[in-house]
This record gives structure tokens, C-alpha cells and sequence, in this order.
RNA sequence: GGGCCCGUAGUUCAGUGGUUAGAACGAGCCGCUCAUAACGGUUAUGUCGCAGGUUCGAAUCCUGCCGGGCCUACCA
């Protein structure tokens, strides 16, 4: 623990069960523009994603599609690797579960859990469907003919017994407790650390953490018949990228603990009690959150293959545009709460936040200078105060900004940068530099200095958000490349500058004629 | 059954004891014309779920009820 500069954000891996779905692109914008935001404000970001490739119902799927399982997650897992490009995700890694570091990192975990006496030999025991190759809780079951019970599939299922391998799960109950009581914002967003902390008050048992039943999965070190339970071997990637098992790697040492866990809300047993539980058994730093985010609905509807509803993250870009797709999910939806989109909602968002407000705001002084200053970057007079308060209102956003991504609240961060988007909107009306051209063209050209100069500013901001529209910008504004940062909003555009001929950032959504 | 969260303008939400309850989008009117038929100004809309209570004063605290969501347990 220390106040150096370094940050480490993890979405949750991705299950190869199946292709990518607009869920898994929403956690994944949500990790990038945090990432990308700490980056932009000086931090050494280590951003992590990656697939989950184990289990049985891999190896089974595997099967089904005729084709040997590390074969079957290398196909799936490029198609994650190909979302991430397709978003403009900036990762720094993408881990799979199946890699040999990984395999490595697993296996010294369960070493050092053995070690500490939190591992021991016991029996499984549930009733199983052998038609569904998995355990049913008694309450999923249903009474068939001659009483016997059968699995929601209606398959017959019987008691199996097979010997699995314990985690001491129950003993780690106070402590956890303890660890939510000292650090509150542990578990976000709140109303999460109450359920969770209502879960374990009611008492942890212990956890299987083998199985004999099936073989897709990481050898138990010393018992080979046995292979780990996909979860700690899931849960572990996250110690593995920074370097584990090498502890004293300055990769470790840099980046672990974790500042962030970003997951689903379905997980967040996962990674609140299991996850925690086994880094305390092995000595290892808990990470310093785990945020939960919510479940998006379509049009007011759960996303679902049986609806037919499911949205590709391809599909939504190709008709909406990725940046605009980026700002209309982190805008629209608080993020923590579940969240719904609709095609309305995306087309008011693009058009009345990003083409009116922002890119015409650019467009309106970008042209303008092309028009009536030669294409280059008036240089300022002295600055009234009006000047100056467009100019502070700017740079006095970013504190609020910070404040807002302290606890992930991504959509305030927005709400914040796009406060000044109408602020500098206002101040063009009313300096109306229009009018200027023909009474005083010198204030003119400070005007529209001081406009371009807030523009820079936003389009710096933006950069976490919509990052090629961003760029796209800064480049007309003739913004060098290494002057993009957070701290460099208080380094003045050059007047002077000779500027590229301006084009649109944010075109407006426009029905295709003839369209329903 | 236990627990947590929510119910505020047409819509999405902000607002945790104190003047006439706010923002955005949408709607009406006015202005401007640099700009992506964009921008700005302005107006209107609410019995703050319902009913009690505490208080000098409640959207804000307490109780009950209704409605929605979630976690969890049990009936087995």
C-alpha cells in the first residue's frame, strides 16, 4: 500500500461457453474508460481481461460440436480477443485460463492453501443427472413416476458420492465480516456489501473445490485424479497476470493488490467471499474493491436466446458507431444499477448530446476559423472575464470528474464534462463572434482562441470516453500527441497554429430512407 | 418467513430536516444565424406512492399499508 501512481482494474474472464453478448461488451467499456481515465490522469494502469476456459460444460460443449476442448476455447476465445478490437479496448493483457503461467499460479495457490491447513479430503455428495452430466440441489428436483426424482430436463438423476477436496471456507466467516466492517467500500455499490454481508453472517460452509468427474481442468498438485474447482482456478487469474506465483517479481510487487475487480452482479458471491477467503488462507493482499454492475434489459426486455433478443456488441456498432455506442452506454445507464436500451434512447443520446452539443460545438468553432481566419488559430488578446470563466469552468470540471471515478461513478463523470459542453455552447452565443467579424475583429479572434482552447480541454476529457472521436479532434485542433493529458489542460492552445480542415466528430443518427 | 433497495415533473433521474422541490431529454414561445435543420433565452408541468406519527419545520426521521426489484431461507 502506498500513494504511488499505479492502478490495476480487472473485468471478470469470460466464460467460452458461447460468442460474446452485449453484456460482456458493456463490462468491458466500463473497465476501458476507467482505465483509460487513470491513465489520462497520470496513474500506471494495468488493465486486465481475459476467458475462463475450463469446466465441464466446456469439455462438453467441446464435445457436442465434435471438436477437442482446447481447440474449441482457442476459436472462442479469439472471438473475445476480437470483441476487445472491435470496442477499441485498451487492455494490457488478456488472459487465458488454460496458459501455463496460469496452470503454474493455480497450482502454488492450492500449495499454499494446503500449507496453511485449509484443504482437506472429504466426500462430494448431491443427487446427479448423468443425461445432464451435473449436481442438482434438492429444491430444483421434481417427483416423477414410482417416486423417483428427476432434474428440471425431467433426466432421472441418483445419489452420487465422490471424493472431493474441502476448502475451509467456514472458518474465514469473522474475519470476513471483519474485512467488510473496516473497509467499506470494499463491495460496491452498498446495497451489495449489505447482501453479502447478510449472506455470511448466516454461516459459510465449506467449499469443494475438486472434482474426479470430468478431466477439463487444472490438475490438484499431488493428487492428480483430481482436478480444481473452476472457480478458484477462474478466480486466480487475477494474482497470476500480476506475476503470481513470483511474489518478489516487480510486477507483483507493483501492481497487486488489485484496485479493482469489476464483475457482474451474478458473481458477486464469487468474488466477495470465496476469492477473499482464499487469499487470506495463503497471505496474499485482498484486492481493494469489488464493484458489481448491473444487467442490461432491450427494450424493456431481459436479453435472452429464448426471446431472441440478444444483441451482438458487431451489430450495435455497426449501426450506431463505437464511440457513440461507448458514451450511450456510460451515460444513459448509472453505473452499478441495471440499465435498458432502446433504440430511442440511443438515437437521442447521439444526436442531442453528442452530434448537437459537442460536435457542433466543434464544428461551429472549427469552421469558423477555417473560414474567416485562414485555417489558423487566432492569437489571443487579453482576456476578458468572461474568457477566464470559460476557461476556469474547464479546468475546474476535472476535480469533479476525479471525485465522480473515485467510486465508479462513471455516469457523473460525464455529467460533469458535459456541463461545460453547454457552458462553452453559451459562451459562443454570447460573445457572438459573428457579429465581431465586421466591429472588432481582434476580440473575434480571442473569442473563438478561447472557444478552441475549452474544446481542447473537453476533447482531453473525452478521451476516456470516446476515445477516437477524441483524438480525432485534438488532432484538428492541432494538439501534439504527447500534450493529451489531464495535466496538460493548463498548457494553452498555440495561436498561430496552422489547423487541418475541420470535419465532423459526431455525425447525427439519421434514419436509412425508407426504413421502418 | 427474514433482510436490503426503490417508488419525486410526460420520461430518466438528483435532492437524507429549514426559504417559493431541481437537472437533463421531450413540449410551447422568443432570439440568433458561426455551426451537424445545430445553438441560446424563456415558460409550463409535480397533492415528492398512500395513511398516520415525531418536530417550530419532513420528499428527507419513525410506524403501518400498497406497488416494483433484489438477496436469502423454508415449506420440503
Amino acid at each position: 500500500m502506498s500513494g504511488d501512481k499505479r492502478f490495476y482494474i480487472t473485468t471478470a474472464i469470460s466464460y467460452v461457453n458461447g460468442p460474446p453478448h452485449l453484456g460482456h461488451a458493456y463490462e468491458s467499456i466500463s473497465c476501458d474508460v476507467i482505465a483509460r481515465f487513470m491513465r489520462l490522469d497520470g496513474y500506471d494502469v494495468m488493465f486486465l481481461t481475459g476467458s475462463d476456459e475450463h469446466g465441464q460444460k466446456v469439455e462438453k460443449t467441446a464435445q457436442a460440436n465434435g471438436k477437442q476442448p482446447q481447440q474449441f476455447c482457442d476459436e472462442i476465445a479469439a472471438l473475445f480477443k476480437d470483441m476487445t478490437r472491435l470496442l477499441n479496448i485498451s487492455n494490457d493483457d488478456f488472459i487465458r485460463t488454460t496458459e501455463p503461467r496460469h496452470i503454474r499460479s493455480s497450482q502454488a495457490l492450492w500449495k499454499k492453501l494446503e500449507a496453511n491447513g485449509d484443504i482437506y479430503l472429504g466426500k462430494y455428495a448431491g443427487w446427479y443427472s448423468v443425461r445432464d452430466e451435473a449436481f442438482f440441489a434438492e429444491d430444483e428436483l421434481t417427483k416423477g413416476e414410482g417416486g423417483k426424482f428427476l432434474a428440471p430436463s425431467g433426466a432421472e438423476v441418483e445419489w452420487v458420492e465422490e471424493p472431493s477436496y474441502f476448502f475451509k471456507l467456514s472458518a474465514y466467516g469473522d474475519k470476513l465480516l471483519k474485512h467488510y466492517k473496516d473497509n467499506p467500500d470494499f463491495i460496491l455499490p452498498h446495497y451489495r456489501r449489505n447482501e453479502v454481508t447478510n449472506f455470511v453472517k448466516q454461516g459459510l460452509t465449506d467449499l469443494s473445490v475438486s472434482r474426479t468427474s470430468f478431466k477439463w481442468g487444472i490438475p490438484v498438485p499431488g493428487d492428480e485424479k483430481h482436478i480444481m474447482y473452476v472457480w478458484l482456478d477462474a478466480l486466480t487469474n487475477y494474482i497470476t497476470a500480476a506475476g503470481y506465483p513470483d511474489v518478489d517479481s516487480a510486477s507483483f510487487k507493483k501492481f497487486w493488490p488489485a484496485d479493482i475487480h469489476v464483475i457482474g452482479k451474478d458473481i458477486i458471491r464469487f468474488h466477495t467471499i470465496y476469492w477473499p477467503a482464499f487469499l487470506m488462507s495463503a497471505g496474499i493482499e485482498l484486492p481493494r474493491r469489488v464493484f458489481g454492475h448491473g444487467f442490461l434489459n432491450i427494450e424493456g426486455q431481459k436479453m435472452s436466446k429464448s426471446l431472441g433478443n440478444v444483441i451482438t456488441p458487431k451489430s450495435m456498432v455497426d449501426e450506431f458507431g463505437l464511440d457513440q455506442v461507448r458514451y450511450f452506454l456510460m451515460r444513459e445507464v448509472p453505473y452499478g444499477n441495471d440499465g435498458s436500451f432502446s433504440k430511442e434512447s440511443m438515437v437521442n443520446r447521439i444526436n442531442s448530446d453528442l452530434a448537437n452539443d459537442f460536435g457542433n460545438l466543434a464544428q461551429r468553432v472549427l469552421s469558423f476559423i477555417a473560414k474567416n481566419l485562414g485555417g489558423a488559430l487566432p492569437i489571443p488578446g487579453a482576456l476578458t472575464a468572461d474568457d477566464r470563466a470559460l476557461l476556469d469552468a474547464a479546468k475546474a470540471a476535472l476535480p469533479d470528474m476525479r471525485e465522480a471515478m473515485k467510486t465508479q461513478q462513471i455516469h457523473r463523470m460525464l455529467e460533469a464534462v458535459w456541463k461545460v459542453v453547454g457552458d462553452a455552447n453559451r459562451y459562443i452565443d454570447a460573445q457572438a463572434p459573428w457579429a465581431l467579424r465586421k466591429t472588432d475583429p481582434a476580440r473575434m479572434g480571442t473569442v473563438l482562441y478561447v472557444a478552441a482552447d475549452a474544446i481542447r480541454i473537453l476533447a482531453i476529457y473525452a478521451q476516456s470516453i470516446t476515445p477516437a472521436a477524441a483524438e480525432k479532434l485534438l488532432a484538428q485542433l492541432g494538439v501534439p500527441e504527447g500534450k493529451r493529458k489531464f495535466a496538460d489542460i493548463e498548457t494553452p492552445i498555440v495561436g498561430g497554429t496552422a489547423l487541418p480542415a475541420p470535419s465532423g466528430v459526431f455525425p447525427r443518427y439519421v434514419e436509412a430512407e425508407g426504413a421502418a
